[in-house]
DNA sequence: CGTTCCCTTGATTAACTTCAACTTGGGTGG
DNA sequence: CCACCCAAGTTGAAGTTAATCAAGGGAACG
């Protein structure tokens, strides 16, 4: 498939870096290991690989000082460069990429997202000879619009994808919920959109042929189910009834994003956070003049309403003593939707 | 063309009630006349008119005052009522559409726009007899997308559409500049976009089939084609590589918002004046490395940070004082566009 | 030549973030 | 089962930011 490539995995742990060197070894590279940063940075020089894996946190040399090298130099400077991060690390992912990382990778990482990203950014990298793989007939059932779909299960917690990925999936979520979220340069959390079943999500990124600007995380088990991109846009491309879905899911999106814009700009955190409880019902609930109960953290809640945990939960209990909500433990309960909705400040 | 529709006007002032009287009655409608709110109220009982377009400030009763009351009679509680309202007044917009109004019309007002707006809100209304319009040949030529499109031209603070319009037209701005804004609840302007010649604009409204979200006002003379929605829709619907241009674009308008809404939850008002500056100048000039200058008021400035009109100007005078702009009464020049882009507070 | 609109600046006030300490609860290992 | 620990939640106090209110200047327009 690929005329044995060769991949440099710089990480300090034993473990995690035979795990991946094997994963890599199997799919048919060849590839260089190094024990840390400073290990790596002369191994890169010497052998200059066709892409390099390399961890943040490292003794002597952490992965952001082994890019900062390496792009200096001009032998290496072009080799694409993957992060390995663990899952905390949120700020750190817009650091590296604003240094010059090509993508991320998440620990703990699923074999099969890490040799999709490796080979999405060699296929980037030799563009070159590029241009004799869109063969493919074009044979589409009409019962399952996406043949090549596939189902996965998230925990709470884990991420559908990431900030600054190359896309490599569409996807629609089947059950659960899930947040978009997208950090602030400072490393605040923004809730961009709250995804119930059947959404589908992470499209505009693949339609704009552009690594992702949000990140996707479970807020309870969920089972989505992943179309490939190549799927997705030869779907939407060659279908008339699907494109014209995309596009009122797209307008629908859009107009509920004009709306949250200005409520950003000119209202009081009060409102925002009384916005973000109706916002949370109007999504997870069928009716939502009964009372209605969600497990939400204080964090989410402060990134729907775009304030910080303390100022969100200073409201809540504000709304609580107004008698408009209930708060038992994590369990926020809308008892007095209306009010809630219209209260004036 | 109608079977004699009756409207009643409710005006004080008797040139402009004259004015609007004969344009309808020119059209085919039989006008009815009333000189303030009062006297509307009596004539629209009595008669029961087809429509009824209403100023806002009259003496006696005022046009919400009408409005509240022809509401509270179930004979008068359904006619389509469309306010007249002044250029001046913004914030009123919303108060009446909260109110139940159906539509507004801006004075002065467009002899065309009036009468479209009049006969919508007519079809809508006897949507019963409907279903007997939509014949209409499938022929479309290829070099003209749009063949129905007209031009029209705007002059600076001129109104393209209005928030709360029932959508007519979808449009492509093909020289000048306009920017999109949306009023929040307590009336103040948030800019949710500006527009270069050779952009679509108010299709979103379009495909969603509601009425517009934002207006949109010219910031200079600006020349307009104005597609029927009839048309767009048919077009987009039945052509497939016009519907995936439009994808892109929704898709590009959406992340261009995700960024927009992370700014204002969390960057300081400093940042967000920076951005706007950027901006201005990213849609406005080719090479933004050169200075660049722009003729923008300082409310268009504070719309797009999304600040107040005071805060925008002390930051521009910051950015003066430190040399990055230069402010000639309304014209601002950006002449360190890379410091003003990176500055870190 | 007055009036209006836009811009600008200063002073005050209100809102919100930040920092820091403390509490609670759930889970884990001894 | 208890002790401990860590994460999440909560509260108070201090500090900062930006909105608001108020006043005045200057250009533009009739």
């Amino acid at each position: 498939m690929h005329s044995m490539k060769t991949i440099l995995v710089i990480e300090d742990h034993e473990e995690i870096r035979e795990n991946l060197s094997e994963i890599l070894e199997l799919d048919g590279y060849s590839v260089l290991k190094a024990a840390d940063g400073k290990i790596g940075v002369s191994v890169a020089q010497q052998e200059l690989p066709d892409l390099i894996l390399c961890d943040i946190m490292m003794p002597n040399l952490d992965g952001y000082g082994v890019l900062h090298m390496l792009s200096r130099n001009p032998q290496t400077m072009r080799i694409p460069f993957i992060f390995l991060t663990a899952k905390a690390e949120k700020i750190d992912i817009r650091k590296g990429m604003s240094l010059g990382a090509d993508d991320y990778i998440v620990k703990p990482f699923d074999e099969t997202d890490l040799l999709s990203a490796v080979e999405n950014r060699l296929k980037k990298f030799d563009l070159i000879q590029d241009g004799s793989q869109k063969a493919k007939a074009a044979t589409k059932p009409d019962n399952e619009l996406f043949p090549n779909g596939y189902l996965k299960n998230y925990n709470k917690k884990d991420l559908v994808y990431h900030e600054g990925e190359t896309p490599t999936h569409v996807y629609q979520l089947l059950s659960g919920k899930l947040k978009l979220t997208r950090l602030s340069d400072d490393g605040k959390e923004m809730v961009l959109d709250l995804l119930k079943p059947g959404d589908y999500f992470g499209y505009w990124s693949v339609l704009q042929k552009q690594t992702t600007t949000e990140s996707a995380e479970a807020l309870e088990p969920s089972q989505v189910m992943l179309i490939p991109t190549a799927d997705f846009m030869d779907v939407v491309e060659h279908e008339n009834n699907i494109a014209s879905k995309f596009i009122r899911l797209l307008s629908n999106n859009l107009l509920a994003q004009q709306y949250k814009i200005v409520e950003l700009a000119y209202n009081s955190v009060r409102k925002r956070v009384a916005s973000a409880l109706i916002q949370l019902a109007d999504k997870y609930t069928d009716d939502p003049s009964k009372p209605f109960s969600m497990a939400v953290s204080r964090e989410t809640l402060a990134g729907i309403a775009g304030t910080s945990v303390e100022s969100a939960i200073r409201m809540l209990s504000e709304f609580k003593a107004d008698g408009l909500v209930e708060v038992d433990k994590a369990t926020i309960t809308v008892t007095q939707y209306d009010k809630l909705k219209n209260a004036p400040y």
